[in-house]
DNA sequence: AAGTGGTCTAGACCACCAT
DNA sequence: TGGTGGTCTAGACCACTTC
């Protein structure tokens, strides 16, 4: 018989599971749960919300895909001790890279035009030109990264006229994500070690020749049209490259 | 009324929506819907297998989970045209992590007891004493990786017993998860930019100073225990640690 | 209007675990 | 034995896209 709320409900802001699995990270992030506890069982959730069972594990599907929770048959849902104080930096999902917590940007360079073959190339545009952003990244007063972002043109003056690139922003694929209302969809990330050249090594405060990390992310919408290419340089004292990955996402491999 | 295959099924190998998850799996790396196709829709694929709407719909979430596919109401699933001619190396899952295809793996130095507080200590063991294993990693003729993998000393005994550690392995990791039966639940990883030793210069053919990517990997079993520690040098002209992120796992901001 | 995926419910059977 | 999560089905309503 469907949705059993009664009301028609103009604008269902989320589906009830999202909103319940919200719900719950909420709980679970303000430490309710802390140190390994049991979560409410699947019944005990559709009386507290008013949902059904399969609402209700569809909101834990989410929570255990996140590597929230750890569910046992005939035992219960657990919260997993987040192992140490919550790591610097974890990069395991898309919504984590866009965010970047504690760190400042100061753009060194505004968008501008320039010409680029190879950089337009990989954003698959017509004409060699991009729009390029300078910019690095602080913490604690310390240079730790330096970056360039290339956009196509048309998205580099869209983000000019929104006035959203400023040093206030947290990161340039947050705004870009804004500008096209949440089109980001996935990333190619590579990262590798290089030497530093004079011009990496003035910015970040190190010796020419040294050893840098280089990182080079494509992000790309919903449709696999590449939207941003990002490179950093990275101060290899002041920051290393945090990946936590949870659970078995992907094919489940034959059991010998 | 349940399952409504009638049979009993006495040991049914796997649930029907992780056999379908499989076989479209299957299907889409086999190319049969290349360049972004259109996959059956839930109906067909519901008479095809002769399951019900939500069991496909179980199998879907899976693929998109992955970035396989992409869905779109009112229109269908279509297939995620990988990319490239699918990249050298994708380290999106724990799965993918334990596989490493088509390069040789060359054992330097057979597992053997070694006092390491440090390495000890990582995996919270309680003696100073750990298992230490030592290999590189060849493609095509080329070493590209050398690595150096600790367990705790129960652990690499077992691996000796089993006699799983030779050349003709893939990765450690997968043998410990076979010796453990599947228990690997999570890893944490760690990259960044070092400066070749001569000994790790020696080890990758490369000059003493010049910027090495290092790697630091620790596994855990599914009761958040260290598991395996392993760090890696990587010859930068060799291989690039690369990481496609599809969707959006995690908490899903709030649009503003 | 017909077809697609997105959501939700109600009810069932099972394997597993604690008691 | 009763409770837990894992699986599956049947049927419903919805928003969206395409024709």
């Amino acid at each position: 018989m469907g949705n059993h709320d009664g009301t028609t409900r103009v604008g269902r802001a989320q589906p009830a599971h999202q909103r319940l699995s919200e719900a719950l990270r909420a709980r679970l992030l303000d430490g309710e749960f802390a140190g390994g506890d049991r979560l409410p069982t699947e019944a005990e959730l559709e009386q507290e919300y008013g949902l059904s069972r399969q609402t209700v594990r569809r909101a834990f599907l989410d929570l255990v895909a996140e590597g929230l929770v750890r569910r046992h048959p005939g035992r219960g849902t657990f919260a997993v001790h987040s192992g140490a104080p919550r790591y610097a930096r974890t990069v395991a999902s898309i919504d984590e890279l866009m965010e970047w917590g504690d760190s400042e940007l100061e753009v060194d360079e505004q968008i501008s035009l320039q010409s680029d073959p190879h950089r337009a190339n990989r954003l698959a545009l017509d004409s060699p030109v991009i729009a390029l952003l300078r910019y690095h990244r602080k913490f604690g007063g310390l240079v730790f990264g330096i970056t360039e972002v290339a956009l196509a043109p048309s998205l580099g003056e869209e983000l000019i006229e929104a006035d959203a690139v400023g040093d206030g922003l947290r990161t340039v694929i947050r705004a870009v994500d804004d500008c096209l209302e949440g089109a980001i969809a996935g990333v190619e990330q590579m990262l590798n070690a290089v030497a530093a050249t004079p011009e990496i090594a003035a910015g970040l405060g190190l010796g020419v020749g040294v050893p840098v990390l280089y990182a080079e992310r494509l992000f790309f919408d919903e449709e696999e049209r590449p939207v941003e290419l990002a490179t950093t340089y990275y101060h290899p004292d002041r920051y290393a490259y945090r990946l936590e990955l949870r659970g078995r996402v992907g094919p489940r491999r034959d059991r010998r």
